[in-house]
DNA sequence: ACAATAGTTAAGCGAGTGCTTAACCAAAGT
DNA sequence: ACTTTGGTTAAGCACTCGCTTAACTATTGT
């Protein structure tokens, strides 16, 4: 696909794999610290340095370090993207199915069938 | 991580590449058969096949055969429940912003400072 | 000064992903 | 009957992903 890297891409990748997620749910109740990301995951830290670093390039993420404490926060609008593209699949699917309601509606006769594969 | 296999892994796994966005995008816009999704994309049949299957046991799509034509569609739960997902996250996010506006109100200090990485 | 703490970098490895081509099957059209 | 159309299967290949260990840096505590 020639990596063209849009920001969904990133997006979903990085909301895929279920230890990123567990990330996102700690940070979503609040900063946390590396160590305090790691602590409750069974791997080694440089594991969790690179899940935390497909979340900053995604966008989720933010981290800044101070002193030799690196302190990580989640960044609301990405999460809102994510979001959005999916609620728009909704909206347009939802209209579509209206429309097959009217249609049905009008048409009350339904050779349907169909083997599933 | 021993592949739990967990729904939301696969959803979001789904949705991660541009490809499969698209044909979701078509098929929220009505069903298709498996070369109408296939036209509009760059790539050999059995690549559509093997984007199609993920979609599937991603539980995005749903497809069944008639005669020699397969028809798919989109399942909106499967949507939804990403979109919950990420909602929730949200919402605690939100509230956690909420306890932080206040706290600020009442401590007008802020000695806050930091390099970005 | 020295040690402990917190994080970082680099290299490597096995499994998974996204494509390809070649060969194949079955329903429909002529 | 035979060809076209629509889809399917299998094998293979380059690349990415998620992890590891080992070695290293920089701040902080004693």
């Amino acid at each position: 696909m020639l990596n063209q890297s849009a920001p969904l891409d990133l997006l979903f990748q990085a909301l895929a794999d279920p230890t990123r997620r567990l990330m996102v749910e700690r940070l979503s109740r609040g900063p946390a610290s590396v160590s305090e990301l790691a602590q409750p995951l069974a791997m080694s830290l440089p594991a969790v340095l690179q899940h935390l670093q497909v979340l900053e390039t995604s966008g989720l993420v933010r981290s800044q370090k101070t002193g030799r404490v690196r302190t990580c926060r989640i960044e609301p609008t990405a999460l809102r993207t994510a979001e959005q593209w999916i609620s728009e699949r909704r909206a347009h699917w939802e209209r579509c199915f209206d429309r097959l309601g009217d249609y049905l509606a009008e048409h009350p006769d339904d050779p349907q069938k169909g083997n599933e594969s």
